[in-house]
DNA sequence: TCGATCTCTAAGCGCTTGCTCACCCTCGTT
DNA sequence: AACGAGGGTGAGCAAGCGCTTAGAGATCGA
């Protein structure tokens, strides 16, 4: 390890942020637990099982159950956010980012699938105001797409009569990969993306 | 009434098909019980006293919470592949059938979304033999879905490489409706409909 | 009029839940 | 050697869970 205060695995490990150790293991234990059978049906009990400590470790680290969940679904939002506006503001036409934009949001969808699930099926089961940040960070990821594409549209690339609709739908798609997506299943991250970028430059009027 | 052994409200009306009428009471609230805070977040008791009775009457129309759940799921996804089939079914063109397919399947589940909620996103709650049921009913569903695209290919109104995963994005686009559809937001189940169908025949290659 | 049948309730059982508390063990510092 | 701080545990509390049971009331054919 170059840097003395580096957390194991690099900067791109997911969850590499939470610390101390226990806490993330705590944290990654409810990510596996929450997405296999929900989160009001998973149990403290189960997650202080699964990170190999006992029900009373969790609230060391965190003040209650749904505090763990806002955690998970504020770092999920966040890396989300960030993939998206990475496309956005890219050079490159408005196809290519749009492209760029779905690729990566669906790949990231399905590679970390369990995390998704939890990060955009768990909502309502934050607090009020939990809930009403996170909806704000929704929003956010709404308006980077609706950039590219309205760029599009102005510079005759996409044709697009109802724009918002469209967003909506775009997003909708890549969002509900995360529900079906099975890793023993046919395709991998990468074939998906492609596929579902294909299928997204054919809703916006691209022609090949 | 016409006829002696009508239900109330006709053969149309959604669980119309559910007698006594207080078996009927107990399943809409439960769909609405569900629908808001999800299968396992929901109480016996909160389903009871929504359809104004005790807690107990619950086990006398339903063996189990669960024998709930899977009625309302049973319900559902016969009406859902009953709309798919019927449109795969017409005659007409690949993209005529595909469109109707699309905009009606959308209709229903923006129209009835919170019945389309539960019957969608709370497969995993079921039982093991419940649930195998419902999967077995969701194969033929992205079967009528899947023949309707083949025979568009055969007949070449439609360029599509992909066509199972085509046909996975289509279903999956239309079942996520029913999860950010709200009925204060701008769109009509009409006008939702009818965009998603534009959207479908773009994605399959129809050129207007 | 009488029991049979069906629907529903009041009360509550056995269990699990999220969470707390008193205490212990392992440290780095003095 | 003594200490304080903080991560960890075993036991358990109050509350709420799905579900059961004994019996009340209403209805109806014989």
């Amino acid at each position: 390890m170059s840097a003395a205060e580096e957390t194991p695995g690099g900067e791109d490990m997911p969850w590499g942020e939470v610390t101390p150790e226990a806490a993330r293991r705590l944290l990654v234990a409810a990510v596996e637990a929450f997405a296999e059978r929900g989160y009001h049906a998973t149990t403290t009990r189960d997650i202080a099982g699964r990170a190999g400590m006992s029900p009373a470790a969790l609230y060391i680290h965190y003040k209650t159950k749904e505090e763990l969940l806002h955690r998970i679904s504020r770092i999920g939002h966040d890396r989300a956010l960030e993939i998206l506006r990475a496309a956005a503001d890219r050079d490159g036409t408005a196809a290519e980012r749009l492209a760029d934009a779905v690729r990566s949001f669906v790949r990231w969808h399905a590679e970390r699938h369990t995390t998704a699930r939890v990060v955009q099926y768990e909502l309502d089961a934050l607090g009020p105001e939990h809930r009403a940040e996170i909806v704000e960070l929704r929003k956010q990821s709404d308006g980077a797409v609706r950039r590219i594409i309205d760029e599009g549209v102005e510079a005759g690339e996409f044709v697009v009569p109802d724009v918002p609709g469209t967003t909506v739908a775009v997003l909708s798609l890549c969002i509900d990969v995360s529900r079906w997506f099975n890793t023993q299943g046919r395709r991998s991250p990468d074939e998906v993306g492609a596929l579902y970028a294909d299928l997204v430059l054919r809703m916006v009027g691209v022609q090949k």
